[in-house]
RNA sequence: GGGCGGAUAGCUCAGCGGUAGAGCACCUGCCUUACAAGCAGGGGGUCACAGGUUCGAACCCUGUUUCGCCCA
């Protein structure tokens, strides 16, 4: 590469590398023996789905993990898998066959189901290929998907045992259902949204003719099944009505008044009509007081034959036709408009109709227990911990899950009715008999919800319910990267399912991303069509930039905006490190190079491993805490200034110019640092890594299974970090002075420095070549102050920093007023930063209190600015 | 109604007890043979508001305002 072009080009390298690693096969466990394992098993995308740019962010999340852990010498395994989405990708096919005229019900559920794997088999990859351009070291040997035989065989497993164990149960209960997905939805697929409304006050006479009860109500259709007014027993109002018969308008039912606490004797009128069939609460009353369930809104949508005239409507048309009916007969009261929240599908949008039907339902509760007190002992731990209430709160007031879905795709119920009598056998096997009486029997016609056998992923994925080595060696997993938005869905009942079904823990650490939103920060969605597609950003910048840039924006649980920017400056930086390997390259050309370790007594080659070291320390240590946005800043810095912006220009000087030992060594620690930084960096940007580090010497054949850089011992004491400090110093004073004047590069200045104490002039006789360099100077003159020989330059500029007063003269005359005002403005922040140091000095409670290093930085602090003031009203007073 | 999160430079965000940071934008000067996707220098912030704790608060506590999310 050393011949190529100035800029990276990300494109050429991507593909090349991946396929390497993959032929390597360095995505699967080493396998090592002793080597404890690590492990996370990937959320599973839909198989229908397209990447999004939070999978991205989580897919890099993970990857950054799982590549810090193999190079830590872990026994790594990252699963990756797809979900079959059942209603979601049903839809999808649906709707595809629909528009080439075919309908599914015609066809039927066999050949439907063979149209959906078809389907699957043809577009469902396109989600993993997608995970594969983002450079995810997947473990592609054990990819699974959620109805593989052997995941199917687990959701089995599961249901017969939850049945036997009697945590399953069949019932008639008010779900939600969807009448345009025509299934029953859990509480959590349904989404609530505040809409106007209407609350109805309707008049409902006493059979008696002696009153009248006034009832409010949003869905005036559902008065049609009615069974009950309700009342509050304490209410005094109504006391007298309890046990009197109401006679229910439209359909002339008399349908009795009952006393229930449920009733809010506050609310409304203080009486509430009662549809078991169509209201959760409703149903609870209807239990309570065995009322009738009468149905009269179907599965469609429309009318039942129980809502009389009305049969047939649709039911805001039912709404309507009631309204209208009510009025003409004068019972309705009045109409308040209101704002209440309706429950919607979040799968199509449809407003949810509550529905009484027959479902399975898992008693949940027995399964909540030890899963609360996984997280409350902290065998489960949540990253950032905050989300651990927000699980709690949820477990704490779980409902019962409805787990069956009236659709076609997904494991099928293996539950079977006898054809003759009222028999239930849930099995492994289709039984060929009923047990009972020998008649024929039929499975379920329902499949159950996705989220069942997502509920089972990280053991299902691992082999259960055999025991299997990969189980044995993986489960528990270390960690469960997903975003905070699935934390009821999927996360606490991975950890139910786990620990009941395993007896252990699914999963140690639960990490958080937030979501990525739009550039305005509105929530990515298609309906607003603002969604980010990954794969278009890396065909523009690579990969690479992608990554760098979510996750240099990222913080554990916390949402963030997609920038452009900043993936932009994730391709420079790329480019930058590039960069930096051609210059290393080009001086290594021809040129030999120190054996590795040869110990450097130079300044600068000391100081950047001691950076290294501390870039090392705090890399680590934020990876090991989640903390990638942090880390990621770390390397992104140390190699942008420390690296390229110091160490290089340091290193061109001696690189030019000293002896072949000399630049054998600085060539040497080139190469070692920068070999150490590109680890460091690649898990956050594996490809350019890669192809930069096969460039530089090394060994191997991969830099991802090299061994992660260790904190080493490096020779750089408080002493040598000033030193470094008073050279960095003195450039940056060189540079103002320069800018001063506005010298272009090209034009050399001549400076003569004063420097407070003759060590430290010693000191900086050894890197003048430097300075004189990272100056643009032609003339330096390094004087100590206590020389008594030395004279102040006639016309000059001056700068002074810590130590030291730097002179540059001027062939003309010193424009006095310019630099007066320049050195009264430094003056003038110089004396404000001392009378706060001596004002904190200068408190007892200070000094008694704050720790002793934080007190003499203060005291040192106080030296320096009392020398530097001193300087600067000298300077002005030559000035004067 | 309950809970959670955000409010820091013009914009987008890090920092979360010891003298305010980055990217982008802005101003000045540079094609200084690794990089103009760059280099050097510079301007810009009573860290939402009010109290409190502390020797010391952007950071901890309390309250207020405001934006957003989740649950009922």
């Amino acid at each position: 590469m050393t011949e190529l072009s100035s800029r990276y080009d990300p494109h050429t390298v991507e593909h090349k590398w991946y396929q390497h690693w993959r032929q390597g096969r360095y995505f699967e466990p080493s396998q090592a023996p002793g080597k404890k394992s690590f492990t996370i098993v990937m959320p599973p995308p839909n198989v229908t789905g397209v990447l999004h740019v939070g999978h991205a962010l989580n897919t890099t999340w993970q990857d950054i993990l799982i590549r810090f852990h193999r190079m830590l010498g872990d026994n790594t395994l990252w699963l990756p898998g797809t979900d079959h989405a059942g209603i979601h990708t049903q839809m999808k096919v649906d709707e595809m066959l629909r528009s080439q005229g075919y309908d599914r019900r015609e066809m039927g559920r066999e050949q439907f189901v063979q149209q959906v794997w078809q389907w699957k088999e043809k577009y469902g990859g396109e989600i993993l290929r997608q995970i594969e351009r983002l450079g995810a070291s997947v473990d592609w040997s054990r990819l699974r998907f959620t109805m593989d035989p052997g995941l199917s065989e687990a959701v089995t497993e599961v249901f017969v045992r939850l049945y036997e164990e009697g945590l399953l149960y069949r019932g008639y209960y008010i779900t939600n259902w969807c009448v345009s997905c025509l299934t029953a939805l859990s509480d959590i697929e349904v989404d609530h949204i505040d809409e106007p409304g209407t609350l109805t006050y309707i008049r409902y006479p006493l059979a008696d003719g002696a009153g009248e009860i006034t009832v409010a109500t949003t869905r005036a259709e559902t008065m049609l099944g009615d069974t009950a007014v309700a009342v509050h027993p304490d209410d005094e109002r109504w006391k007298a009505y309890v046990g009197k018969m109401v006679r229910l308008p439209l359909v002339n039912r008399l349908i009795p008044v009952v006393a229930d606490d449920y009733v809010d004797p506050q609310y409304g009128t203080g009486a509430v009509k009662v549809t078991p069939a169509h209201d959760p609460n409703d149903f609870a009353i209807g239990d309570r007081h065995h009322l009738e369930r009468l149905k009269v809104i179907g599965e469609d949508g429309r009318m039942t034959e129980a809502a009389g005239a009305y049969q047939g409507l649709d039911r805001y048309q039912a709404r309507k036709q009631v309204l209208e009916d009510l009025n003409a007969l004068g019972l309705v009261v009045k109409v308040e408009n209101i704002t209440h929240s309706v429950g919607h599908c979040e799968k199509c949008g449809t407003a949810i109709e509550p529905l009484l039907s027959l479902q399975w339902f898992v008693r949940i509760a027995p399964l909540a227990e030890p899963a609360i007190e996984a997280v409350r002992s902290g065998a489960i731990e949540f990253v950032p911990p905050r989300f651990e209430k927000i699980y709690m709160n949820w477990m704490n007031n779980i409902r019962d899950w409805c787990v069956s879905r009236q659709i076609w795709w997904g494991h099928r119920i293996p539950a079977y009715y006898c054809d003759v009598c009222d028999n239930i056998v849930v099995s492994r096997v289709p039984p060929e008999h009923c047990p009972r009486c020998g008649g024929t029997m039929h499975q379920d016609d329902d499949v159950l919800d996705t989220w069942f056998s997502s509920a089972l992923w990280p053991f299902s994925t691992l082999g259960w319910p055999r025991q299997t080595e990969d189980l044995a060696t993986f489960y528990p997993t270390s960690v469960l990267s997903t975003a905070y938005d699935i934390i009821f869905f999927w996360v606490s009942r991975m950890i139910m399912q786990g620990i009941h079904f395993t007896g252990q823990v699914p999963f140690r650490t639960v990490l958080m991303h937030g979501l990525v939103r739009d550039e305005q920060g509105r929530k990515m969605s298609k309906s607003l069509g603002n969604g980010v597609d990954p794969m278009d950003v890396i065909d523009k910048y690579g990969a690479d930039a992608l990554r760098i840039a979510l996750v240099l924006s990222s913080a554990p649980g916390n949402d963030q905006r997609y920038s452009a920017e900043r993936v932009e400056a994730g391709s420079h930086f790329a480019n930058k490190i590039y960069n930096a390997t051609r210059f290393v390259l080009m001086n290594l050309s021809n040129r030999p190079m120190a054996a590795k370790d040869t110990p450097s007594n130079h300044l600068a080659d000391r100081w950047i491993r001691y950076r290294l070291n501390m870039a090392t320390r705090d890399i680590t240590s934020y990876l090991e805490n989640f903390e990638f946005g942090q880390a990621a800043r770390v390397i992104y810095d140390f190699l942008w200034d420390d690296f390229c912006d110091w160490y290089i220009e340091l290193a061109k000087v001696r690189l030019k110019s000293s002896s072949e030992r000399e630049r054998a060594i600085v060539l040497r620690t080139l190469v070692d640092v920068e070999q150490d930084a590109l680890k460091l960096l690649h898990p956050f940007m594996p490809f350019v890594t890669e192809e930069l580090w096969h460039a530089l010497p090394h060994q191997g054949d991969s830099i991802m299974v090299t061994r992660w850089p260790r904190e080493q011992f490096v020779d750089f004491n408080d002493d040598d970090q000033k030193q470094f400090q008073a050279l960095q110093d003195l450039i940056r004073g060189i540079r103002n002075l320069r800018a001063e004047l506005t010298l272009p590069p090209s034009k050399r200045a001549d400076v003569t420095i004063w420097v407070d104490d003759q060590v430290r002039v010693d000191q900086l006789q050894t890197v003048q070549e430097e300075i004189r360099e990272l100056g643009r100077l032609s003339h330096m003159t390094i004087l100590s102050r206590t020389d008594d020989a030395i004279s102040k330059p006639p016309h000059a500029i001056s700068q002074v920093v810590s130590g030291a007063t730097i002179y540059m003269p001027l062939e003309g005359l010193v424009d006095i007023d310019k630099e007066n005002s320049r050195l009264s403005k430094l003056l003038e922040t110089t004396r404000a930063e001392l009378d706060r140091v001596r004002r904190q000095l200068a408190d007892p409670n200070f000094c008694q209190r704050a720790p002793q290093a934080v007190v003499d930085k203060a005291r040192m602090s106080e030296q320096d600015l009392e020398i530097r003031l001193a300087r600067l009203q000298e300077r002005l007073e030559d000035l004067a």
